[in-house]
RNA sequence: GGCCCCAUCGUCUAGUGGUUAGGAUCCCAGGUUUUCAUCCUGGUUACAGGGGUUCGAAUCCCCUUGGGGUCGCCA
């Protein structure tokens, strides 16, 4: 049984990094039939923000990516945590360190200033002595203390760590008692049976701390996949500062889920030419072992395609849903020259609303002497008979032997304010021929 | 700075010793369209640099350069 998870801290929203890590762990899982695990990073207990664990809840729940198993909240496990550092005490593989705050930022200033790696320097780490009055101590680890731990990636290939430079006896409960995080980390996976672990290569140089964790407790170290970073244009790590980091703004600048997904998951990995993937697709096509050993630039225009794309698959009534407003043809119409929404909307109501002004460089242009002249024929032969507009339209063309532009140009102004829509014909079928009367009329009455 | 990772069109990528280096997006041009958009056709643009290995390197090795990550009683 293949189990993934995805553990963010809750300091804010979910980023778009952090979706595609989530995506990459629920695909997996799901293609192999496991779980897919969510598990809330809170043993600070100053991060414990319920705000932000609800947005990011929110997030999931808008994308349709679901945890399998309830949401795992660290803060409240401290008790387990608690049974293991009892245990790695007992066992003496972990001790406790009086050394204060103080004498430990001294030691590393010490160590900077002789151009050393800021390390701690063990002198606890054998202490039988009588410990020194009113200080609690931090419980460290005690680590190799030298050799290399090998992580052994299943994206980047084996990678060797020297001891000497990369560990120290690294502290897993502070004073007050409150484990740290790669102690839990290491102990959470293992807790819940976690078998792949893929995350952002970030935490790569954590890699080693856990391994010494799960060496120290006994548990079985699982396939790590560290994914390469998603960069801003700048090529620095995504950060919230680089505008729509929120998944939620993308729900609010009307991406469709499923395209955000699509978009995310071809970031890092691809399946031949194939761009366009359906969730199922995904699933079963998708592996973690693929995924690209480089970073890659966020770049927002692939994804408007692929939204516009998806828009474009979906019916007129589901799209109406989407927009939270009744059916009308008039979606058919202007879809397809929509990548969002909220574009979508607009064209729509700029059809459906009756315009409120009307652009100047189209009046300029299309709304001359003989314009107007044609209009106003257009307009006594619809109200005059029961000729249909598009035949009122083309006769008056003939008989005159203008160009099409000369006449369907200023319609479309009356019609939706501006020179550029869907074809006049199928906006006045839709409108009806009174509506067209009256906006033929507002504009001959308001523009001179 | 130490350690670690990375390097193909502007961007996302295909490519695993022999290809005219492919696709997508973007951009440009032409066609279609009463307009705009769509759609169709075409086009510009890439193996960071230098050494090896080899009959032959984008592909393997080394160096340089560049970029990124990480060095907490944060996660």
């Amino acid at each position: 049984m293949v189990i993934t998870r995805f553990a963010p801290s809750p300091t804010g929203y979910l980023h778009i990094g952090g979706l595609r890590t989530a995506l990459f762990n629920y695909l997996w899982a799901k293609r192999n039939g496991g779980k897919f695990l969510l598990r809330i990073e809170d043993t600070d207990r100053s991060r414990h923000n319920e705000e932000a664990v609800k947005a990011i809840l929110e997030a999931f729940e808008w994308v349709g990516l679901e945890s399998d198993d309830e949401v795992v909240y660290q803060s409240q496990r401290h008790e387990i945590y608690r049974k293991y550092i009892d245990q790695l005490l007992e066992e003496g593989k972990a001790y406790r360190c009086y050394m204060t705050k103080e004498e430990l930022d001294k030691l590393r200033e010490e160590q900077i200033a002789r151009k050393e790696r800021p390390r701690y320097d063990g002198r606890y780490r054998d202490f039988q002595g009588t410990p020194p009055e009113g200080i609690e101590p931090v419980i460290r680890i005690k680590a190799p203390l030298d050799g290399t731990i090998v992580v052994d990636d299943k994206i980047k290939g084996k990678i060797e760590f020297r001891v000497q430079d990369t560990l120290d006896d690294f502290i897993i409960a502070r004073a007050d008692g409150s484990p740290t995080y790669n102690f839990v980390v290491a102990i959470d996976d293992a807790l819940m049976g976690v078998t792949d672990v893929i995350r952002g290569d970030d935490h790569l140089s954590n890699t080693p701390k856990q391994i010494v964790i799960y060496q120290a407790l006994g548990f079985d170290i699982p396939n790590f996949y560290h994914v390469p970073m998603i960069h801003n244009e700048k090529g620095k790590k995504l950060s919230k500062r680089d505008g729509a980091t929120d998944v939620m703004e993308y729900k609010r600048e009307g991406y469709l889920p499923e395209a955000l997904l699509n978009f995310l998951v071809r970031l890092g990995w691809s399946y031949g030419d194939k761009e366009l993937f359906s969730l199922d697709e995904m699933i079963k096509l998708f592996d973690p072992k693929e995924i690209n050993k480089s970073a890659s630039i966020y770049n927002i225009e692939k994804l408007n395609w692929i939204n516009r794309e998806y828009i474009n698959q979906k019916s007129s009534e589901e799209l109406a849903q989407l927009l939270n407003i009744s059916p009308t043809p008039v979606i058919e119409l202007v879809k397809n020259r929509c990548s969002t929404l909220v574009q979508l909307e607009q064209e729509v109501k700029k059809i459906v609303e009756r315009p409120t002004q009307y652009d100047s460089k189209s009046l300029k242009k299309h709304f001359k002497e003989l314009n107007r002249e044609l209009l106003k024929e257009f307009l006594e032969k619809i109200q005059n008979s029961n000729i249909s507009c598009e035949d009122a339209l083309s006769s008056i063309l003939e008989s005159r032997g203008v160009g099409m532009a000369k006449l369907a140009q200023p319609i479309r102004i009356a019609l939706v304010g501006v020179a550029q829509s869907p074809s006049v014909v199928d906006i006045m079928k839709i409108l009806g021929k009174d509506e067209v009367v009256f906006r033929i009329e507002k504009l001959l009455a308001e523009v001179q």
